[in-house]
RNA sequence: GCACCCGUAGUUUAGUGGAUAGAACGUAGCGUUGCGGACGCUAAAGUCGUAGGUUCAAGUCCUACCGGGUGCACCA
């Protein structure tokens, strides 16, 4: 089916080929910023006044009159309905479209229909993409900025989904290298055989920071001690692969419970200590290729001088690899496995230098499929007095944050709810909401200054708001008995007035489709999180003002089937950030 | 030094080249015998960093400058 801005824009082609006889090449067409304009506008009377040497108000005129003659309709159970409510000329020069109740109240019958796959569409079947997120290292907990990327990866991988795409989720540990030997360290010296106290994660970031402490006083001894622990490990002594596994072992297992917390999900785990061997060829390759060469230390520096980008060393002079080296392979190996279409890193802002560099790396080596690389960069999370070093045991974890927006939660939902039955589960999904909603509504390009007292408060834009208007659609809908399954019918409210306030919800919802494709192509979840904040705003002012349940007749069926709506629409919203809706709250 | 990103009310921010720059927090008030006050309503608060330019039209595009963040060879 057309959409309504697409035919408008055709039937603005057709006018102007009849009036003018010009052929329109972009016919601009978009919602006003102020909806009291209307439903759509298009400014192309600004944009031909200057060839047609006439005054842009005039042309407007002459163009919303041919467009009002064409008497464009709809068809809805066999009856015929007009789409538009009014085409107006207005200064300096703009048509504005406005919409008829008829078609307003049709769009409801979208939801009805798709339920949880409205706002859904195929632009992506049959194509495969790869969202690769989360990426932390296997020594410490997870802190803040991590909950940043699992939050912007897991919700593009949930829009990318909703728009057909096959999506693979994947996690890329880096589980090799000496950062992962430190604590294995100080295990080693000091706490052998010891089990785990507390969340295991967190126990071994405790030995990392304990390393950090002891370098400083100790750096050389220290040292030294670490490349001999990492050459045993990479000569796969078994007291130090096994004393390796037990480490990691216990950071994933800590891992589990915080990815639980933050409904993050992936399809795929795959880790840098199985790339090792690999990616030494495509450093052949490039050095074959002339894009490389070997220096006098004997290392592999990739020339990227003539590109404007700074040089990059592909493999150190003692011959070992690092993260380029297993990226480049990585990369090369998901392409011959998945053949995707598209494949995202979701890594920070300080990795775009990196990232020029790895995909014009193979680019040069000739695979064509470099072009279908995307680094998708957001700003950093730092705290009020600077930026978070594990190092100097200044970050915020993860798991403290969720943890003290759930018991703050339990607080606020004991003083709210009659029936506490399930209080835990409820409590954790709104508090995921806070922290979550609190983390995409902004554009991932902005740095984050990470404050306790905002991402506590549970009022205005937050995720909670979002959750309460649903759960007071929700209510409404139970009192009133309202199954799931409901027949819509526009002949049984054909001659039912809508009040503003309905009107502004119906616009709400007929955008959320629009609003999935521009934050898919876009690769923008902020775009969803402010659209639901602004369509929860439009319930709740309707809620307080217009009587739903103590309405009379048809137009307390209709608006029954508005808030069911509603609820749909920010259900599925939601479920695109990865915030699940709860019933109560 | 070079490169990338960000400068919008006191604070956090939205804003596909279009009309009167839209919110939230905070501030000052108001509202529930009407269905959930985690709510609604009203008000004050903005030279959109500065200066040029392109355009019928610039917060948005271009140039320069200022301020902040980040990155620049064997860490990831």
């Amino acid at each position: 089916m057309i959409s309504v801005s697409e035919l408008i824009k055709e039937n603005i082609k057709r006018a102007v080929k009849s009036l003018y006889n010009i052929d329109a090449e972009d016919v601009n067409v978009e919602h006003p910023e102020n909806e009291s304009f209307g439903d759509f506008a298009s400014s192309i009377s600004l944009s031909i006044s200057k060839d047609l040497r006439r005054i842009p108000i005039e042309i407007a005129e002459e163009l919303s009159r041919e467009l009002l003659s064409y008497k464009l309709d709809f068809e809805s159970d066999s009856s015929y309905y007009p789409i538009f409510f009014s085409i107006e000329a207005v200064q300096p020069g703009f048509i504005n479209f406005k919409m008829s109740q008829e078609w307003l109240k049709q769009q409801l019958t979208n939801v009805l229909t798709s339920n949880s796959s409205f706002g859904s569409n195929n632009i992506g079947s049959g194509k495969t993409i790869i969202v690769e997120y989360s990426q932390p290292n296997p020594n410490k907990p997870m802190h803040i900025g991590h909950s940043r990327n699992n939050f912007i990866g897991s919700s593009l991988s949930e829009i990318f989904k909703f728009c057909g795409y096959n999506v693979i989720r994947m996690n890329y540990m880096d589980d090799w290298g000496t950062h992962i030997c430190k604590s294995m360290l100080m295990y080693k010296k000091y706490k052998d055989g010891e089990e785990p106290s507390g969340k295991p994660d967190h126990y071994v970031g405790n030995l990392y920071i304990m390393y950090e402490k002891e370098h400083e006083s100790n750096p050389t001894v220290l040292d030294k001690e670490l490349l001999e622990m990492f050459r045993k490990l990479e000569n796969h002594d078994q007291e130090t692969v096994e004393l390796w596994q037990k480490i990691v072992g216990w950071v994933y297992e800590g891992w589990v419970t915080t990815y639980q917390n933050e409904n993050v999900v992936f399809d795929v785990w795959t880790y840098q200590s199985e790339h090792t061997k690999g990616g030494k060829d495509i450093v052949n390759l490039a050095i074959e290729k002339g894009i490389a060469k070997k220096d006098e230390t004997g290392a592999v520096v990739a020339r990227l001088g003539k590109y404007g980008i700074p040089d990059k060393v592909l493999l150190r002079s003692d011959g070992t690899s690092i993260y380029i080296t297993q990226d480049t392979q990585l990369a090369r190996d998901n392409f011959e496995k998945y053949k995707f279409d598209k494949r995202f890193y979701v890594v920070d802002c300080r990795q775009s230098g990196y990232f020029v560099q790895l995909f014009k790396i193979l680019d040069l080596l000739g695979f064509d499929w470099a072009k279908r690389l995307y680094h998708i960069s957001y700003g950093t999370v730092s705290l009020p007095d600077g930026s978070m070093s594990s190092r100097l045991g200044n970050v915020v974890n993860a798991d403290d944050v969720f943890d003290k927006l759930v018991d703050l939660e339990e607080d606020e939902a004991r003083n709210s709810l009659k029936d506490v039955s399930n209080i835990k589960e409820t409590s954790r999904k709104v508090a995921l909401a806070a922290y979550r909603y609190g983390m995409l509504r902004v554009d991932s390009k902005q740095d984050i200054i990470f404050d306790y007292s905002k991402v506590t408060k549970f009022e205005g834009n937050t995720g909670p708001y979002l959750m309460y208007s649903y759960a007071r659609a929700k209510s409404l809908l139970e009192k009133a008995g309202i199954k799931e399954e409901v027949n819509f019918n526009l002949k049984l409210f054909e001659d039912l007035l809508l009040v503003e306030k309905e009107t502004l919800i119906l616009r709400g919802i007929y955008k959320f489709p629009e609003i999935v494709l521009k934050s898919a192509n876009n690769f923008m979840p902020h775009i969803v999180a402010n659209y639901l904040y602004d369509l929860a705003q439009r319930f709740n002012s309707f809620y307080a003002d217009i009587p739903v349940l103590n309405a009379k007749g048809e137009e307390r069926e209709f608006r029954l089937v508005l808030v069911k709506c509603f609820a749909q629409v920010m259900k599925n919203g939601l479920m695109l950030l990865g915030i699940d809706v709860v019933e109560k709250m």
